[in-house]
DNA sequence: TTTAATGCAAAAGATTTGCAACATG
DNA sequence: CATGTTGCAAATCTTTTGCATTAAA
């Protein structure tokens, strides 16, 4: 899947206009690392942008693209997939699930429904492949850190 | 949210089950260390199942936790939150949007629907605190790596 | 010019591997 | 008893941090 043009213009345009309102310097780096990722249908982790940032400025550094990613989504510029800056968890319930997921600290509980079982996805999803499992992840934030934050 | 008595036991039957029928040994480790997972409704990361594991058997190391892991995921016994043995990936796409990923080489897309941004949730879920996104991640195998397996 | 960001190198953290000792089937 | 599994220690891979230099506003 190739990101249009058009929408890569309004992600940089977006980026800069929050950089100025937050503060944050619009550096040579920062351009080019936000770049790489609001023109790419993958989602590449750390290394990936590193590599490939790397065509454009050949002196960037591993850490920077650290520290700039995580800055990015600090301020809602990207996003992670999955749960944030967390390790691989496991789950033993292999009946059909979901997942309630806080942002904040990890805090994760299953929940079951059988209308989200029932999920009709698109045509298109057949297009990438074989669908072997279905889930819906939501995001947010705990009750305990909902607490914490007042 | 507690796991019910007859759910553990239902599982670590059928972990037995599969162990057996596929030649993997029962031992001490292996059995403690599933259960650790099978009875706890977080979802815990290898640290946290050592940590636990580490209450019943005292001498077992970090390394079995990780080899015990990933070989009770290659059996489907445990699933991965998110995609397995992955690095943190990175999205730039803000539009409410849902994924498809392959399990076999983390080949991940982007896919819209207009039917699946409306899913209503279970009022249980409200429970757990306050919902910020909802999306719906499709796991499978991409063309390619349908290809790979014949 | 002031302040924040970068690159480097080193530290810290997470995961994997080789191998001798040991436990399971 | 044979083989696969464990624990240890070391290696590897990933991510973060301190600090002097550099660049943005």
């Amino acid at each position: 899947m190739k990101i249009k043009k058009k929408e890569i213009e309004q992600r940089m345009k977006h980026f800069e206009t929050v950089c100025r309102d937050e503060g944050i310097k619009l550096t040579h780096q920062r351009i080019e690392i936000f770049r790489e990722i609001a023109q790419s249908g993958d989602h590449p982790n750390a290394e990936q942008v590193f590599q490939r940032t790397r065509n454009r400025i050949p002196t960037v550094s591993l850490d920077t693209i650290y520290r700039t990613l995580w800055l990015l989504n600090d301020h809602g510029l990207v996003k992670t997939l999955g749960a944030s800056r967390e390790r691989n968890r496991f789950d033993a319930n292999l009946n059909s699930h979901h997942h309630f997921v806080c942002g904040d600290c990890g805090f994760t509980r299953d929940f079951y429904s059988n209308d989200l079982d029932k999920i009709r996805l698109p045509d298109s999803v057949d297009s990438y492949g074989e669908i072997e499992a279905t889930h819906v992840e939501v995001r947010g934030v705990c009750r305990k850190c909902v607490e914490k934050r007042r």
